[in-house]
RNA sequence: GCCGCCGUAGCUCAGCCGGGUAGAGCACCGGCCUUGUAAGCCGGGGGUCGCGGGUUCGAAUCCCGCCGGCGGCUCCA
């Protein structure tokens, strides 16, 4: 039984209302003032998505916009919509560089003709506020670059600052500063970009996400292995890497042999399968790794946690018949969703894809639609919203994917399941069938979480660095009052240690004001003050998030309910709330 | 990899435009205070200004290259 909570409430709403219609009416307009005042800036037409709009133009002379300009656009922009400004549809581009940019929609802007996507229609009434966030290069084509602006506009500047507004506070949900300000992992020249150093606290939340899918792995009967980081190049050219993606493996010659890291743990898991002669009676047959893979991305294509070099995945590698297929997705799917549920995920904080055959493939066309089915099958007996991106599948199988936004709203998939034809066919890989003849087992490819960094990274932006208790590196701070009551401090830190809570002691000495500050901003979920009065009662005083206290807890009765809140994993301080209902706020 | 911006103490940043021997807050160390709930007071140590080269009598500051970071683009099998 699948138990889904979504809607926690644990997250402000990060949502921000920027509308289509007013960012459609500033890409026309910004085109129409660029056309008037930068002779040099040839307008390419604008798209508009939830973020914000996007405006190319040719740079006829190569020079590029500098700052100055970009502020002197947006003022004219906004001068030259209050002096009024006649926009009219006039009907569809055929030119084929507005068709590659999909800015097709064309109108006259006072007389001017300009280029905007079909989807959306400018609004009507005058812009308040434009804001350029960036000037980029937009490279259509390998040999086409384009200037690219990318902003903001509002009907009011009230509006813009509101948007300003949201957009510094969700800078500071970033989990790169958070993973400095709380110490968790760290980055270095000297290391190479891309390649995460945990810190310890960084290292529990990273085995308290392991432990979470060992248990799911175990109910999904997948049985955990452990492969090498790195194999002969001639692993990597049965499988195909080596041709298709070695550009970004890490190779290296050793004793006249290459070898290469590991982009993937498959080759792995399917030199475990072939060891072997399988039989329909074997399957399926399911391994899972916590494997490290590195990929060697771009230097530009690095972010935070959330794009790395060196990552590991939470993956799992099912062997299956075709019949087995469409079970095996439905529940790889019930545990995303109960995962996710754990975690609290909001449904709007998640998009789930269908991706379909493309233009080349391998496999059967009777394959594919047999295993797109039973992906699609599986996401409507569980109910599960998904939109379908039509040939946007790998070469070797369909697949769904799991998205989740970050903190300033960008997407980034986290789970996905793959249906594969094409590594079973590389490897030979067979079983006996009921008939003794031998048959091909598809593979599912399938990681939950997907990367523990990325998801790590989400979760600190999903909570702002305040995580569950469960996930917590440090559960609870223990604060005596004075130097007298240190001894009962001891045994309260001696009692919670020994029941596995991870609990510190803060002997400091500094005020009480201080280090209560202190723990808040280490994002410590629970704050354990004790005073005379507690040591003589055998209590504690209880501080949780959101500045909540409760005074006079029993200590065996605090220790209960936070272990419950701990094993439970819950989203909220469920013990707070507890104690508060028995024994009442201060 | 492409375009733009950025790199000063452990952290956050000022100084750079108009070159003249490096500053603040936090953190750290020491002392005072002995604490009842989100930064107590005083003092101290700490930086070859990302690296390399150039211009200059003189470079954190101007120019070039490299490394690293950020925002986009491309990419993410």
């Amino acid at each position: 039984m699948v138990v889904v909570r979504f809607g926690g409430d644990v997250t402000p709403n990060t949502e921000v209302g920027l509308s289509p219609e007013v960012l459609a009416r500033a890409s026309l307009i910004l085109q129409y003032v660029v056309s008037k005042n930068v002779e040099w800036l040839e307008p390419l037409g604008c798209s508009v998505d939830e973020y914000g709009f996007k405006c190319d133009f040719k740079s006829l002379s190569g020079e590029w916009p500098d700052e100055r300009l970009v502020r002197r656009l947006e003022e004219l922009a906004v001068k030259a919509d209050a002096e009024g400004v006649e926009i009219v549809f006039e009907g569809f581009s055929t030119n084929e560089l507005l068709k590659l940019l999909d800015h097709t929609g064309v109108y006259r802007v006072n007389g001017v003709s300009l280029y905007l996507e079909p989807e959306v229609k400018p609004s009507g009434d005058p812009i308040g506020a434009v804001l350029i966030k960036n000037v980029s290069s937009h490279n259509p084509l390998p040999d086409l670059s384009l200037v690219r602006l990318v902003g903001v506009a509002f009907r009011s500047r009230e509006e813009l600052n509101a948007w300003i507004e949201w957009y510094n506070e969700a800078v500071k949900r970033d989990h790169r500063l958070l993973g400095q300000k709380l110490d968790l992992f760290s980055f270095h020249d000297e290391a190479g970009s891309g390649l995460v150093i945990y810190h310890p606290k960084g290292q529990v939340i990273r085995e308290e996400l392991i432990k979470l899918m060992r248990e799911v792995n175990k109910r999904l009967g997948y049985e955990e292995v452990y492969t090498p980081h790195v194999y002969k190049s001639i692993l990597w050219r049965i499988s195909g890497h080596y041709t298709l993606y070695r550009d970004k493996m890490v190779l290296a010659e050793v004793e006249g042999e290459e070898y290469g890291i590991k982009p993937m743990n498959c080759p792995g898991h399917i030199l475990i399968y072939k060891t072997r002669m399988r039989s329909y009676k074997d399957l399926p047959i399911k391994f899972a790794e916590f494997g490290t893979v590195y990929r060697w991305e771009k230097r530009g294509e690095l972010y935070g946690l959330l794009r790395v070099r060196g990552f590991t995945q939470d993956d799992g590698h099912a062997f299956l018949t075709e019949e087995q297929v469409k079970e095996e997705i439905k529940a790889i799917l019930s545990e995303i969703m109960y995962v996710l549920s754990i975690f609290g995920i909001k449904a709007n904080d998640i998009r789930v894809y269908l991706s379909t055959r493309p233009e080349k493939y391998i496999g059967t066309e009777e394959m594919w639609g047999k295993a797109t089915e039973a992906l699609r099958n599986a996401l409507e007996e569980l109910g599960i919203p998904y939109s379908v991106k039509e040939g946007e599948g790998a070469f070797y199988g369909p697949k769904i994917d799991v998205h989740f936004k970050d903190s300033i709203g960008r997407w980034w998939q986290c789970s996905t399941i793959q249906v594969d034809f094409a590594l079973p066919e590389r490897f030979g890989l067979e079983y006996i069938d009921k008939d003794n003849s031998r048959k091909r087992p598809v593979v599912i490819h399938r990681a939950i979480l997907g990367s523990i960094e990325r998801f790590m990274a989400i979760m600190i932006e999903e909570f702002e660095g305040k995580l569950p208790t469960w996930l917590s590196p440090v559960q609870v701070v223990v604060i005596p009052i004075t130097k007298e009551v240190q001894q009962y401090a001891d045994e309260v830190y001696r009692v919670l240690d020994e029941e596995g809570v991870r609990v510190i002691k803060d002997y400091e000495d500094e005020t009480l004001q201080k280090k209560v500050r202190k723990a808040y901003d280490q994002a410590i979920p629970y704050i354990v003050i004790v005073g005379r009065k507690e040591a003589e009662n055998r209590t504690v005083s209880v501080r949780g998030r959101g500045n909540i206290q409760v005074s006079n807890v029993p200590l065996e009765l605090f220790v209960n309910e936070l272990k419950n809140e701990i094993r439970e994993r819950a989203v909220t301080q469920k013990a707070l709330e507890v104690l508060k209902a028995k024994v009442g706020t201060q």
